[in-house]
DNA sequence: ATGCATGAGTC
DNA sequence: ACTCATGCATA
């Protein structure tokens, strides 16, 4: 029990500015403003529904119509090694929308990007009322841009010097870069940064794991995430390179082998038929989602999972249009 | 690199 | 019951 002294990362007070905290409390209550109407829908048309699923299991249905036959089995896969020189590696497939700046104001939500995009063609039926949720009008910046911008300093990348432009997606983007590119030439994998990290002993900072590390490198985390998450790999990276001129540390790498928790994997099939509902209804209720589970014959903590974590999917950082 | 999951904090 | 930051397990 001893192994890891694992703290969920509170981010250390620095971090801690109003700015930041009050963006996550304000966020979500905006959120909740911009909604349109929770359950608007299903009286309309009366068993809406069995609509809904039926419609969205056609959908998925159509999608693998061509040759499929229905053997959810993967594979070809090339081989892969956790170190660093493979690294390179660049799929992110899906597409996100990125949060508009967070520092400034409270901005109204990211535009979803579609991951279905074909889904959503096919769904000019009056059966989507219920979409477009979480779409709002783009409020776009605030009128008054005192921003200075030092950051065009001739001569190569200038350090974060305002907070504004930490927490710019284009900086945080470009320190995501180099900080993967250095960390490479120091040889060392991202499962040693998030390991390093505790070693620092920065005040409320643990240890991260390679996922994490890996993510802030392709930038798959929200906008806050990644941000909080900059000044802490950078502290990392300025003493490993100190370290590494006079080369005469060596402390740290304590593995520790404990195995658990089983993943379940939802089948090809079954995961066009939640995309499918996705597509039409990213925010099912309780009863929705039971229903679902039933008829997908999944356990109904799965499908609430698997939208929450499709709904998270959409807010990750990653390029979108804003620029 | 990414899918499914957990847990804290909210509402 | 949701969001958000993270992580284990696995492709």
């Amino acid at each position: 029990m001893a192994l890891n002294a694992k703290q969920p990362f509170t981010m250390p007070a620095a971090l801690q500015e109003p700015k930041f905290s009050s963006l996550h409390a304000s966020a979500e209550a905006m959120r909740r403003v911009c909604l349109p109407a929770p359950q608007l829908q299903g009286n309309i048309f009366g068993s809406f529904d069995e609509s809904l699923l039926a419609r969205a299991e056609a959908l998925a249905a159509v999608d693998i119509a061509p040759h499929a036959k229905g053997h959810p089995h993967h594979h070809h896969h090339p081989p892969f090694k956790q170190d660093s020189a493979f690294s390179a590696m660049s799929g992110v497939p899906c597409a996100a929308a990125a949060r508009p700046l967070p520092a400034a104001l409270p901005h109204p939500l990211p535009r979803p990007a579609l991951d279905g995009g074909d889904l959503l063609e096919h769904l000019s039926s009056p059966l989507a009322v219920g979409g477009l949720p979480e779409q709002l009008p783009p409020p776009l910046l605030p009128p008054a841009a005192p921003l200075a911008l030092p950051v065009g300093a001739p001569g190569g990348p200038p350090p974060p010097a305002a907070p504004e432009a930490a927490s710019d997606p284009r900086e945080l983007e470009a320190f995501a870069e180099r900080f993967k590119q250095r960390r490479v030439r120091l040889g060392v994998t991202q499962a040693d940064v998030g390991a390093a990290l505790a070693a620092l002993q920065l005040p409320g900072v643990g240890a991260l794991s390679q996922s994490t590390i890996c993510r802030f490198e392709s930038l798959t985390l929200s906008h806050n995430n990644m941000a909080a998450l900059r000044p802490v790999l950078q502290a990392w990276l300025d003493g490993a390179e100190a370290a590494h001129r006079d080369r005469a540390a060596g402390p740290d790498l304590l593995p520790g082998a404990e195995r658990k928790r089983k993943r379940t994997s939802i089948a090809a099939p079954e995961k066009r038929s939640l995309e499918a509902f996705f597509a039409l209804q990213p925010r099912p209720s309780a009863e929705k989602i039971a229903a679902i589970a039933e008829k997908l014959d999944l356990k109904k903590n799965v499908v609430r999972v698997w939208f929450c974590n499709q709904r998270q999917k959409q807010k990750r950082m990653k390029y979108s249009a804003v620029h």
